[in-house]
DNA sequence: TGACAATGTATCAATGAGTGATACTATATG
DNA sequence: CATATAGTATCACTCATTGATACATTGTCA
């Protein structure tokens, strides 16, 4: 349900933001939901507690979720307030895209391979 | 034509890495073609030249580029060697683009939108 | 041919972010 | 009220990244 990578170059705080983020954006978790306390899901990833409380502030600071001490931590929006204008958002995502897009023909995929793999993604992600 | 991030958490020879492989999957950087000397691409980026010859290093190791002393470097090959097995390759693919979806759904984009920004990009990838 | 310029390579040092260990504070619960 | 549970704060360590410096190889031009 949440996997991160030790290899990886990206920060695991970093890690699971992106994960959480995007099980809030699915609709896995939506408001109301609590999370694992940090120390329990720092247990099932094998990491220290600090890292994932870092996450958790770094969420809370994007007004996603909401911690207190002793009570735990709870989902509180499932929309986010864009961070920067919408042309920069919109030229970021196309970024990733294009790079992921570059590796996967690199790698060898096909066109259609490549569309068929987004298709799936876009439908499970936009469902409900 | 190649541009990088210093804020991002990224290394920056991973960038450089990402953004030559995109050039050369792209067309854009073909067989013969000559990258730049190490400090010249360095001074454009503002970085130090150390950083610009480990990218052609990992470059080199992937069987891209050909560096040789006081003769430049060129590039060698259009279809990169696939390190890893294909699922692996695929599952990574798969999770980076989860990613941006994910953050493009966040951010308010609609599913159409997506899907005509990854189709042009595709397009323009698979032209030749 | 010889001197010099241009280019990539090797090695080591410094910096800093990420991660982890530890102690602390606040809330819930019996 | 006592204890368990949860998040917070602070500090130290480690390691990768980056940069500085010196070196080796090839090209060029007088």
């Amino acid at each position: 349900m949440l996997s991160i990578s030790l290899a990886s170059p990206v920060p695991i705080h970093d890690q699971i933001v992106a994960g959480l983020r995007r099980l809030i954006a699915t609709g896995t978790l939506t408001e109301g939901d609590e999370l694992p306390p940090v120390r329990q899901l720092a247990a099932d990833l094998g990491i220290n507690f600090n890292t994932v409380a870092r996450a958790y502030r770094e969420l809370t600071d994007m007004g996603l979720i909401l911690s207190a001490r002793g009570r735990g931590t709870v989902v509180i929006s499932a929309t986010e307030r864009p961070s920067g204008r919408p042309a920069e958002e919109r030229r970021r995502i196309e970024s990733t895209i294009a790079g992921a897009l570059a590796d996967a023909r690199l790698a060898g995929f096909s066109p259609d391979e490549v569309r068929s793999m987004v298709d799936r993604q876009v439908q499970a992600l936009w469902k409900p």
